[in-house]
This record gives C-alpha cells, sequence and structure tokens, in this order.
DNA sequence: CACTAACCGAGACGGTACGTCCCGTCTTTCT
DNA sequence: AGAAAGACGGGACGTACCGTCTCGGTTAGTG
C-alpha cells in the first residue's frame, strides 16, 4: 500500500456529469418542494444518481444548497446606465430579480440562517456569495468617481470599510423589502433607495 | 338556551402560565441548539408541558419560533440622545444587541426563510415582528422634524412609503452586516451607517 | 347541545338513562369500528355523555366491552325440539347466530384476549357469560333423561364436570368453526356435529 | 446492461438475523407485557433492532404475532400411543402446555379477535396456524385406521369435512377449557375429553 | 489486456423527530 | 350538586429522512 500519495489516483474517476446534475437538481427540489421540504434522497433520485455518490461530494443538505445557490448570483453585472443613480437603481433591481426566484429566496435565507451556529457553513457563505459580489461596488464606486459624481478616498482602509458598509446597505434593503417586508422591489421603489442612498434624509425630498 | 354564544367558553381554560413556559423553553432551546436542533418534543419537555398542549396554541415549530422571537424585538426603545444622528446610531446599536443574542439571530433568519414558501407565515412575522417595531421610526422622524433637522411631510402617503423605506434600510443594513457579512456592529459602525444614511453617498466624507 | 327534549326538565335525573344509552353506544361502536378501533372518547359522544361520566361507572374499556356483550348471549333459550340431537342442533345454530354479530365476534374475543393477563376481569367474564349459560346444558341433559336418551348421573361432582367438558366442547367447537377456521356454522354442519357428540368418532359415520 | 432481470436483487439484502431476534423479542414481550401492553417500539428496542427495520417486513402488531406465535405451534406432534384414545390424550396434554405459556395465551386470542374485522389477518391465521396443524388429525385418523379403531372413509369430500369438523372440536374444547373457563386442562380432563369424543353422549359413563 | 482499485446504483440498516390519537385526570361553567 | 365541555400530562402510533453500511456490478488506468 506504498504508492499514490499525488497525482493521478487509482481507479474509476468521479463523474464530471454528477456534480452537474446534483447541483440542477438541487435548484429544481428548492423551487418545488423549498428548504425545509428538500430532501439528500430526492435530490439523489432527481439528479439520478444514488444518495452515497451524493455524500461522498458534499457534507450535508447546508453545504449543497450553498453551492447551488452561489452561482445564481453570479449573472449580476454592471453595466454603465451613465450616472451613479442609475447604477444603484440597475443592479438593485438586478439582485431583485433573483431574489424572486423561489430557490435563491428559501435558498439563501436558510443557508444564513444556518450559519449562525456553524462557522464553517458562514466562512462558506462569505466567500462563496457574499464577498465574491463586492466587486460590484467597487466597479460603481470608481466608475462614479471618474464621472466626478463622488470625491477620491485616499484612505484604503477606509475605502474598503465603505465598501463594505455600501454593500450591506444595498443589500440589506434589497432582502429586507423583498423577503421581510415583502413589498414589491419594483422600478419606483429602487428610484427612491437610489436617492436617499445618494444624498441621505436631510435632502429636502426622498423621491 | 341562550348560554354559551359569546365570551366564557364552555370547559377548562387554557393556562396562562403553560403559554409563558412554552415560550421562554423555546428562546432557550433555541439558545443551546439552534433552530435546526430544535424540537417540538424538548420545547415541551423544557417548559414542563405535554406536547399536545403545545400543537393545541400553535401549529408547527415555525408560528412558535415567531411568536417567541417577537417578544425579544419588544424591548426596543428610543430615548431622546439630542439629534437625529444620535438616535439613529441608539437604536442600530440596540438591534444589533438583539441580533447578538443566538436565540435572535437563529430565529429570526430561520423563520425568515421558511416564509418565503408559506404566505401565512410572511404575514404573521410582519405583524408580529416588522410592523410592530415601526413606531420607532415614526417616533424618531418626528422628533427630528421638530428639533428642525427634518423638514415636514405634508403628503401622507409619500410619508408612509419613506417610513417603509427608511426601516427596510436600517434593518436591512444592521441585519446584513451582523448576519450574512457577519461583521461586528459596533459604535463606529453604527457612527458611519449614521452619517451615510443622513447625508449620503455625495457627501465628502462618510465619517 | 340542547338535549333534555324529553319531558322532565326539574331534577337531573338522567342517572338512570346514561348506563343503557352506554352500553348500547358500545355496540353501536364495536359494530362500526371494533375492539381496537373503540375509544372511550367516541362512546361517550355517541351516548351523549361526558367522558367523565362513562369512568364513574366503569374501570376501562375491558370491563364496559364485557357489560356490553353479556347482554347479547341472554337471548339464549333450549326450546324443546323433541331429541337430544334437535336440541344440540338448535342451541348450536342459535349460538352462531350471536357470533356472527360483529359487536359479539369482536367484543368476545377481545375480552377472553384481555383476561389472559387480568384475573378480574377473567373472573367477571366467567360470572357474566359463561357461567350464566351454563344452565343450557342442565336442562338439555334433564330433558334428554327424561326422555331416555340418557342415562341417570347419582354422582354430583361427576355431574358437575360432565357438564363443564360438554359445555367447552358445544361452545369451542361452535366458536372455533366460526372465528378461527371461518366457515359457516351452518344447519349441515350442525347436524354433523350433534352427531359426533352423540355418537362419537367410533361409531361408523359421523353424518 | 441486461442484468439483474431476476434473481438477485440490488441493494444490501435483509439481515437474516433481524427477523429471528424480532419474532423472539415479540414472543419475550408478550410474557412480559401481554399483547395489550406489546409495543413495536419496545419489541424493536429488545431485538435490537430500528422500528423501521420491523415495519419494513410486518405491517402491523397483528402480523408480527401471528408469525411469532404460530411458531409456537410447530413443535405439536403425535407420536404413537398405541391407540387412538391415548394419542387424543396426548396431542390434548400437548396443546394445553402450549396455551399455557403467556406468549400463546395473549397472543393468540388477540389475533383471533383482530381477525373478525380483518380478512387478510384472518386468512393469514388460518395458513399459519390453523391448517398448519391439521396434517395432525389426518395422521391420527390413519393410524386408528390401521390398528382397525376406525372405519375407512372412502368419500375424500366427506373426509375432509369430517377432519375439519373434528379439528375444530378438539382445539376449540381446549381453548375454551383453558381460557375462557379457565379451569386446568390436566390428564383427568384430556381422558375425559377422549372419551367423550370417542364414544359419544349416549355412552353410559364418560370418564 | 487482465487486474484491480475506486467508483456506481440500489436499498437495508440503526436512529430521531414528526404530528396525531387516545388515555385517564383535572378544572371550570352552567343548570 | 352533578353533568357537559374541554384542557391537561403522558405515551404509542406509523411515517419520513437521516447518514451509514453492505451488496452486485461497472469503468478507467496500470502493470
Amino acid at each position: 500500500m506504498q504508492s499514490r500519495t499525488s497525482g493521478t489516483r487509482a481507479g474509476r474517476p468521479r463523474s464530471a456529469a454528477a456534480a452537474t446534475a446534483i447541483l440542477a437538481a438541487t435548484r429544481e427540489a428548492l423551487v418545488e418542494v423549498g428548504w425545509s421540504g428538500l430532501t439528500l434522497g430526492d435530490v439523489a433520485t432527481r439528479a439520478g444518481v444514488a444518495k452515497t455518490t451524493l455524500y461522498r461530494r458534499w457534507s450535508g443538505k447546508n453545504e449543497l444548497v450553498v453551492d447551488a445557490v452561489a452561482e445564481l448570483f453570479d449573472e449580476l453585472e454592471l453595466p454603465d446606465r451613465g450616472s451613479l443613480a442609475a447604477d444603484i437603481e440597475g443592479v438593485v433591481l438586478q439582485f431583485a430579480a433573483i431574489l424572486a426566484r423561489p430557490e435563491a429566496r428559501s435558498g439563501l435565507m436558510a443557508v444564513v440562517a444556518e450559519s449562525t451556529r456553524d462557522d464553517a457553513l458562514r466562512e462558506r457563505i462569505r466567500e462563496s456569495i457574499v464577498n465574491r459580489q463586492k466587486h460590484l461596488v467597487l466597479e460603481g464606486r470608481s466608475r462614479a468617481q471618474a464621472r466626478g459624481e463622488l470625491p477620491e478616498e485616499p484612505d484604503p482602509s477606509e475605502s474598503a470599510r465603505t465598501v463594505d458598509l455600501i454593500f450591506d446597505m444595498i443589500a440589506g434593503a434589497v432582502v429586507h423589502r423583498a423577503l421581510v417586508s415583502a413589498e414589491p422591489v419594483d422600478t419606483e421603489w429602487a428610484r427612491s433607495f437610489a436617492g436617499l442612498l445618494l444624498h441621505g434624509l436631510t435632502a429636502s425630498t426622498t423621491a
């Protein structure tokens, strides 16, 4: 039993198609039965795969759903709409569109809830979902700075803190509006939100 | 023969002590085992109550946790700290203190996740948690208007929309910071957030 | 629940009617749902009585069913059909007719089963059901002796043993045929049985 | 890809030891707590088996107890004691010895009671218990015919009816004496019974 | 080009919690 | 004062999934 400590392992390799099928089946099941109704046995059946195959690759429901949901947010992008206000409105509406999909709604909040007692899961969410989208804030800010809408920020540490703050404000407000308040995130709301974020409460009118 | 058409119901009345004990036991169990590990049988045992008593009053885990968590937020208040910025900072820190408690962290997000597929539950959350705290925004605004920090808002419909928007922004940002980004909501962050909310991105400095 | 639809409305003399109603409701429930599906709550509801009233008079399901079933067997009688063989055939068919009723089938065997671990219940069954019917054997024998079909039996102790033996043989055979073998107890079978009981296996023909 | 169309079923095979352990545990539990106190969860625990394993193989308490009790009767046999009377006495005493065991007493009557409302159960009892022991009557008769104690029976249909009749009389009388009358089935009673069965009531003396 | 190790499906395994039903007891209210 | 209504603590039900463990059989790389 000496060799094979590195590189090509002997035996039959894992099927590449299986992982894809499993993640797709996970999203499909999330749509139909939601997080709490989702069972790994059902996912395996939908994917045409044995339960053991699934457990060989993911340690449980939480990790599987994080991977399945993370892919959904990769379609976010920030086309240049000419002004910071328009850019914010655009990304808010894109984000809302993703949150309108059932697999994102129930999957995202559920894994966040689970992560409150599972540090490894929380870190996995931050890496796979949260930090992966922060580039949107950076792009939007530098574009606005190039337009002269925002001042330069010389202190890099302060700059990072501000990016985090803005990300939390945008993502938090949209999620709260969509999932907790359960009110529509439409163009009107997005415009009001962008106006408030840009000019603050003290401006004479928020809309 | 008109009896019992109103008011006093026949039979042994429900124990008032049971409800209190059950809700307290629910929070205790949330602290120790979290949402996914929470069992109604365990809650009943902790409360010194039969499982049937619990099911007679709540239809399931979701509804029970909503009620147990909602009580936590009733301790929020808005003491007058002299300025709108200070008031916002204060309520943000209070809210963060509640979200630091394990029973709130895991309970709140979990029921929100469940509510994405259960309209009755979503409505229950709105009534018991969200709308119950909106008075804080109203108080803060009228106090700020009395101080002259904010202009009057003549249109009542527009006024209500603004209250909702501000509530989503504050609650959303704090929840996202605390639970999704998993970063501390401390005095410094609260000050930055209040500054940004008051003056907007276009102000020269956020801190 | 208006109840008390008849006459005397002053006091509360319902006590007497309750026992009758409860026993009738027990038999009705036995017919519809059988022994294992019979619940005391259901019996109480059918009888228009509170559960507490029922428990005040019977200690449980077993005792209640013994009383309800015992009454069924009181309709057995032994009309003189002219010969011992005809008398035996007659009582066998009467007994079979009772065992064809669902409340007797399931009720009788169930309480016998319970009585294997409950001495008080066994004694109650013997008093209320078994010994109450032994007079049939006595009558049949003395009638046959008067006809000269059977010899006199001088020893009273031996006489009692024989009565018990014959009772066990008749009742046992009919119960076994009807409930265990689940074959019909019809005129033909009754005639074969009576012939065998009268003349024994060694007679050349049993039918 | 044609494989597994017959014979070898896929997946892990059922444990042979489990069935044995479960049936033994069922009898053990019947002895200790009786039919009405018997719990499938308790049986599973005693057998060192999960409740699901038990439900995978039996549909409920009734079916399980039929199988557990049926095995008890397989120890019945008919050694040649030299005469028909002695053979009958012998099998009666053997049967009584089995019915003296608590697991047989409460189990047998209970499933018979249940079978009054469950045709499938009744058929199962007939196959597993009743018909399985009828060979005893056949053996005893042919042995007696060989000895010249009984005449030959030419009509096969009549012959089968007589076997059923005798079986009902023997089994019924013993069960009734042991469980309903609750009197001992001892050598004296067995001798009286055999005498009556052989020679009938009309013979001058039954003992 | 046969070996053979690691994979695959199927499905039984020991468990845990579910939500329901009924038990037998106890309050409370109404008559 | 006595019966109805019905909540109470408790226990078993039969089901659904969990995550693990055999099984028989397949597949790719290596020796």
